[in-house]
DNA sequence: AATGAATGAGTATTCATTCAT
DNA sequence: TATGAATGAATACTCATTCAT
């Protein structure tokens, strides 16, 4: 049987979700993968690997599903942060999770890499949000903007996840959507 | 050593704080506690208890630190506000954390009864914020800005974590205070 | 069932000197002593301080069944000199194995304090057995006999273990005794 | 990647004196030939058979090295042990190790033909000592010296091993060409 | 020959829980 | 109520070996 990463990294990604990474075993991804759990090593010298890459492939996910639109210079502001708050909008609202959220605690006990590449990640999609911004509110008062859009953005997904709730979600978005 | 079941719940939320729940053993908890881990169950009957005690205990902080007076009627709404915002805000700056969030997949995972707790807490918290914003709002609108306010308290108390960022939990605590 | 570490050490010093330290397995050590391999962390924290405490014990009951009596001051050098070498023949070509230099290599690789254990102990033999030797030959003198004579024995004790002849261990145990 | 079997002894000559037989791996000695593990066993059968030809190896080096000139009936007997001696005791003080006496343990436990290998080894140095000796000495002191010589020497190794002190191995090996 | 993925048994270690004292 | 030894299942990881390509 020919197993390729990707297809672990799927694999953990989903049960990461699911259940948590302390909580999902290596027995656990190679069982849902249809490899022994030793198997998995030849794939991932460790454990701690497959959070970085997993934590890697979601960012990535992103850069290709939000970021690259978001960054398109012949399309109007306003498109575009329309375009990337309703793709982070329904895809929140599917999910109920933010994974690298929930993820975050693990990566800061387990990993400064993948710590960082998380910190990386919400730092970038601030930087990308305020250059929409900028040009109607000023370099820092959009940063500003966007940081706060943001981060209630994932308070949002929290709500939803604890109390089943999707109002905030989509009422914070609505608000974002209302700066441009 | 004597050791009242209080201090054991005391020296778990640290723990659980710090490490998380499933990366803090019994063992910990015990060698924090000065007690050995076979002593903690006379006072516990598992793990998943402490959770619970735990998740009920940061909850009756809250009531005691901050709903008390936002429940008491001599005091004007605005005043009530301000007060539970700034304790708020102030204890999330000094924590980092919110507890109840921090918690919450292993109570979704691991205990019912916690995870009822803490949805319990939130729906309370909620209703106790509308009733502040009521006599202005209206029940419907006051609902709505209270879920949508804590919601944005949540995501601000997680750009604080991740980006060590104060600014966004500090000005929408200034935003909710802003709507009395 | 009540397990003291000492049973431990005896069950994994017959196991090391058996099997060799990375041939036995914990689970090993558990079967051989009745417990579990779990159960063993109870008494040691893990294989490296089991180890040492091996290597140590060994040392023990070589400074209790050989040193004491090399120590004497109330008895003569060359009866001291008979009691020490007499011991170590009949020890060794009873066991066929220096427990300490079948240890060296594992100890070299896995832990300094085992090492440096070991190497105490010879430079304390050398030391002991140069006592000895110094009211007759001064000290410099002494000390390369001793130096010798140990390195002699430990080769005799290997060719008892591989050519199964104690022959060298024999003449070589005489040639020491006949320096006084 | 083109690797003759001889590579891959001396590699696993190498790793087996440095960290021992248990723990190299032969992911390891691919690693070290530029093999991959999977492809040693088209060379090699297993990881025994690599150790049984190690040691045939050593053997061999000594059979050249060393008993050609041993055995050479054109040269006078004290040349021949001088130049025995010299070898060895250069060799032994770079070496700082007998691989042979190195890999007694294992070869004990894992391989009764490399045991032999072993064993047939010092009994053909012994006979070859003792041949040089023979005739100033007669057979059978001839042999008993040669016996008590090599362990001696053997013995001076494991000083310098352990204690980092040559002075013994020297001495030793100068006691012995002493003998013609 | 060489590759590299897969195997399956094995390794040390951890941990929540139990229980006799 | 406290202890600390014991349990047994689980954990991440290793390794000699096999095998289809």
């Amino acid at each position: 049987m020919k197993t390729d990463p990707s297809n672990l990294i799927h694999v953990s990604l989903q049960l990461f979700r699911k259940k948590g990474y302390k909580r999902t075993s290596m027995a656990d991804i190679g069982r849902e993968s249809g490899l022994l759990k030793g198997s998995i090593y030849h794939h991932f010298p460790n454990k701690e690997r497959l959070l970085i890459e997993v934590v890697d492939h979601v960012c990535n996910l992103f850069e290709e599903g939000v970021f690259t639109t978001s960054l398109r210079q012949d399309l109007d502001e306003k498109v575009r942060l329309d375009a990337m708050i309703d793709a982070v909008e329904s895809y929140y609202i599917e999910q109920r999770l933010c994974t690298l959220v929930h993820l975050w605690p693990d990566a800061m006990q387990e990993s400064a890499e993948a710590r960082e590449v998380i910190q990386r990640f919400f730092k970038r999609w601030e930087d990308i949000l305020a250059a929409l911004l900028e040009p109607k509110y000023g370099a820092e008062v959009a940063q500003r903007l966007s940081a706060d859009g943001l981060a209630k953005i994932e308070g949002g997904v929290i709500w939803l996840q604890i109390l089943n709730d999707p109002g905030p979600l989509k009422r914070c978005s609505d608000e974002i959507r209302g700066l441009l």
